[in-house]
DNA sequence: ATTGCAGTAGACAGACCTGTCTGTTAACTT
DNA sequence: AAGTTAACAGACAGGTCTGTCTACTGCAAT
């Protein structure tokens, strides 16, 4: 058909659907012929990109790192200049996100299903690992007395945001995060203004 | 046998290892074949007591509330009468769980199993409400200018907590919050002393 | 034109899932 | 001692899971 040459290849429509799929409904409860029906491919394909369903998650998972890690750049890009600016940006950005529904954090979702050790906890780890470590950037570009604790705490505080929003609309809830992040930037950061 | 009389009843087992199996690896990754050969119960057995295995789910679920809210009524008496100590209490005991390696929020993870709507989101809602009410009080008690945004930023913190100890041994986390708790708490409650 | 490649469609195997059913054993009650 | 009840053991049904395999289709490049 026409539609041929303009559809997308066969492995990204896998991870989109993937992506759609076990986010809201999470990974064991998708099986792989519901990814194949939902994504339009043949079974033998989806095992010809992907040895098997563990690869598809973690597939999944490494997709929605680039996602978030380039959410976030984008974030303090267009909050400015001033690095406490970019860290309430964060939240601003959860505030936006929570009013839309998101479905809190593929990562944490994905660690619940599974044993510590597995796999999906230790890419999770390494996200938030992530994470933690740019967000210590901004801190310490901020001036904070203890720029670690203080990463560790917003981001805890992200994390708290966004596993609200999986089970309600939070959007009162990342407005209350922003404030206390605001708070807790502002206090922690001697400002030389 | 002779012990089968001190033996628990088979309700209880069943609910003994669902706790531990369900929390520890998820839900959907436990059978009712795993649950019944490690509790020690008959598969008839359990199908007596629970019509299917989303009620025994259910039954999970409220007992992990139970003993959360046990957990935290006892934790407030220990701190002591003022209402500013028993909410910092509750980061200590989130810092001591920490420390013994506990597994998250059970009604996190649960919920990152399920579509938004499902029971499990349900239960965990209801859940979250009761724990940040609990919370609320607290923080009116302790004389907080605007006592539910302090709470919904307690609950947040300790959600993003428990996120963080399912992913690694996260006592730094929880001691970092439990400072972050103190200063939201110093900061949002006039002290009259 | 033909060869090669990537994808489609779908049958199939074997394991595992939930849930039902039949029988047996052991304990408690009267 | 007899009867009742609860629990045990495990076969079984019907469905779904992951993963493999065969056969067909369309496109592109030589």
């Amino acid at each position: 058909m026409s539609t041929a040459s303009t559809r997308r290849p066969a492995r990204d429509r896998i991870l989109d659907t993937a992506c759609e799929l076990f986010y809201a409904h999470g990974i064991h409860a998708v099986g792989v012929d519901r990814l194949i029906a939902e994504s339009g491919v043949a079974k033998a394909t989806l095992y010809k990109q992907f040895p098997s369903k563990d690869d598809v998650v973690a597939a999944y998972l490494r997709r929605m790192d680039d996602r978030w890690q380039r959410g976030l750049r984008s974030t303090a890009l267009a909050a400015g200049d001033d690095p406490r600016e970019q860290l309430v940006g964060v939240f601003v950005a959860l505030e936006h996100a929570a009013r839309e529904g998101t479905l809190g954090c593929a990562f944490i979702n994905a660690a619940a299903e599974y044993h510590p050790g597995s796999t999906a906890h230790a890419i999770t780890a390494e996200h938030k690992r992530a994470v933690r470590a740019w967000v210590r950037d901004l801190t310490a570009a901020a001036g904070a007395a203890d720029p670690d604790t203080l990463a560790l705490q917003l981001t805890l505080l992200i994390d708290g945001t966004l596993a609200a929003t999986r089970v309600e609309h939070a959007d009162v809830a990342a407005g209350a995060a922003r404030q206390a992040a605001q708070a807790m930037i502002d206090s922690a950061c001697p400002q030389p203004d």
